[in-house]
RNA sequence: GGCCCCAUCGUCUAGAGGCCUAGGACACGGCCCUUUCAAGGCCGCGACACGGGUUCGAAUCCCGUUGGGGUCACCA
């Protein structure tokens, strides 16, 4: 007898950017199929067509493709196109009698939902019985309706992989709708029909929508479905609030920026909007309703005015990670640990390892808290531990997202010297962002006015470029070991420590503080280029 | 607030009644290395939420308290 194929699937809707809480929903399914050669399908879940979008769909795929989770269907399943289906389901069932219309307006539940909050109550949606003749008139004047699946009351309960035992007593039982009043299926009918159709097994899915279960067993009973097997994913948190973690956040951390600007500043929402050229209103609202977010555009806008970078934002999405430069396989480690643990103190792991140990029985139930740093400190260690090619290619993929780094201009030659001069870096940013300064022309180097204070005049920085000038000059051995065994025969003449002549060169040659080590930097540079930046910054860099 | 769920270092976790004086990783502190930023080496700080049971024995089982999270849409 051989075990019945498990079959997982990730139905994310279409909203944008894959969030990093669905990324790691998507890997333990994908882990889940892999593990016992299962299958692993795509759905897409567009049934809200107002937030739905095909653009959010390309770069869903972009993100899983790039997280390297591949899904085994070729034909991708959109529920936006299988209405129909739905629809004779739903009349069947209102055959039945198992499923009716409903006709509340929305600001008739509203209504009845202040007054169950107002009692301290959870709101129970109760079936309104129409007389016959309310329903005649209904039915000719076509009001506008939803359809609500007939939930038989009573306790119910099921065994999660990950939970255990859930239990939902009959008093919270309530008939949800199944049909929206614009004709498109909702979320909870559509899931309950497709897994059914496309043989799900294993339904793992975050822990939001644990109670939901309930509603979807009913439905299947209701339809005669197998139940498939439910595993809820603890939820992932913040690091600093323990709240849900959200893509709201990112608006939080800019909305917090422009309340201290506008504090330290004393200036109005009303100047923000105009130094930001948006629309005071907008801005004003923003400021003053937390509810409210700004689009991408938008927050570009305030953030140049408020002095906030794009790194300064958390990163929530998984493009986000990716921009940022952070290796696909180290944040899949880092995932895969927050609500998982294969024992015996193990942690870094590549995804086969992922894949032969992953199981959901070492599953957690509570929360997990999302820590940035130490998922930068595997993002250092998979760097380190890679292979160059990996890391050339990594870096290409960086700048794909990023195209405005002067390191697209480079080889992958240029690109392998660099990643080995900053060898243990943690993010690709910081090698882009420390090593610009290769890849610029010498005009384009500015000085950092603080490193030229401190470096230069106090720390008598332009007297030691002056002396190495000429024996710079005169030397002909252009390579890292020649260059510094000449500093360090200067060094020791001049009874000076190494730093106090490798950051004047730094500053000359880079503009700043912080660069790859140096030697390898000029070596990188070559003769004459490092020699046309040291008189260039003797003569320009505000040098009386 | 109703309902559901959860509870080990600051954080992620190991731990399935004696292997626990509670292990690892990140963070943090100190020292070393050092031309910057990193990386690296060594050392250190640091937790079983609380109260009752059960048991010869409890971080592990049961009950309660407290705390935390999720959810209460014609969003998924």
């Amino acid at each position: 007898m051989s075990q019945p194929t498990i079959v997982t699937r990730f139905a994310p809707s279409p909203t944008g950017y894959l969030h990093v809480g669905g990324a790691r929903t998507a890997l333990f399914s994908w882990l889940m199929a892999r593990h016992s050669s299962g299958r692993f399908l795509l759905r897409i879940e567009d049934t809200d067509l107002a937030r739905s979008t095909e653009l959010a769909t390309v770069q869903l795929l972009e993100d899983l493709r790039w997280l390297g989770l591949q899904w085994d269907n070729a034909e991708l399943v959109y529920q936006s196109k299988r209405v129909t289906i739905y629809d004779r389901i739903i009349t069947d069932l209102i055959a039945r009698g198992l499923a009716y219309k409903a006709y509340e307006t929305s600001d008739e539940l509203d209504a009845l939902r202040k007054e169950a909050e107002k009692h301290k109550r959870a709101f129970i949606y109760r079936r309104t019985q129409y007389t016959d003749e309310q329903l005649r008139r209904f039915e000719s004047e076509n009001r506008p309706h939803v359809v609500r699946f007939a939930m038989p009351v009573r306790d119910y309960s099921f065994d999660d992989q990950i939970l255990g035992k859930i239990d939902l007593p009959a008093s919270q039982v309530q008939d949800p709708v199944i049909k929206k009043a614009d004709g498109m299926p909702t979320y909870h009918f559509a899931v309950v029909v497709d897994d059914a159709e496309m043989g799900v097994t294993h339904v793992v899915r975050g822990q939001e929508h644990t109670l939901n279960t309930f509603l979807h067993i009913a439905l299947q009973e209701a339809l005669g479905y197998a139940r498939p097997i439910y595993a809820h994913l603890p939820v992932i948190l913040n690091k600093d609030d323990g709240k849900k973690m959200g893509k709201r956040d990112r608006d939080k951390k800019i909305r917090q920026q422009s309340q201290n600007w506008l504090k330290n500043t004393k200036k109005s929402p009303a100047d923000l909007a105009a130094a930001s050229s948006l629309a005071p209103s907008r801005i004003e609202m923003w400021i003053a309703d937390s509810q409210q977010q700004l689009d991408l555009n938008e927050q570009k806008q305030i953030m140049q005015v408020i002095g906030l970078k794009e790194t300064d934002l958390p990163e929530i999405l998984v493009h986000d990670f990716r921009k940022n430069g952070y290796l696909p396989e180290a944040l899949l480690n880092f995932l895969a640990l927050l609500g998982w643990s294969p024992g015996e103190d193990r942690e870094r792991m590549s995804i086969d390892d992922m894949i032969k140990l992953f199981s959901l029985e070492n599953v957690n139930k509570a929360g997990a808290r999302f820590d940035r740093e130490k998922l930068a400190a595997f993002n250092t260690d998979a760097s380190a531990g890679a292979p160059i090619d990996r890391l050339v290619s990594a870096l290409r993929d960086y700048l794909k997202v990023n195209p405005d780094s002067p390191l697209s201009r480079a080889n992958d030659d240029a690109l392998a010297r660099v990643l080995k001069m900053k060898h243990g870096f943690r993010i690709l940013r910081d090698v882009d962002e420390s090593s610009r300064f290769l890849f610029l022309s010498d005009e384009q180097i500015n000085y950092d006015p603080q490193a030229v204070e401190k470096v230069l005049r106090k720390q008598n920085g332009f007297e030691v470029l002056r002396e190495l000038q000429p024996l710079l000059t005169d030397t002909s051995n252009w390579t890292a070991a020649d260059l510094e065994k000449l500093i360090e025969n200067y060094c020791q003449q001049k009874q000076l420590g190494l730093g106090k002549v490798a950051q004047p060169i730094r500053v000359a040659v880079s503009g700043g503080t912080i660069s790859p080590p140096i030697f390898q930097s000029l070596e990188f540079l070559g003769k004459e280029r490092t020699l046309a930046r040291i008189s260039r910054c003797l003569s320009s860099a505000g040098h009386s």
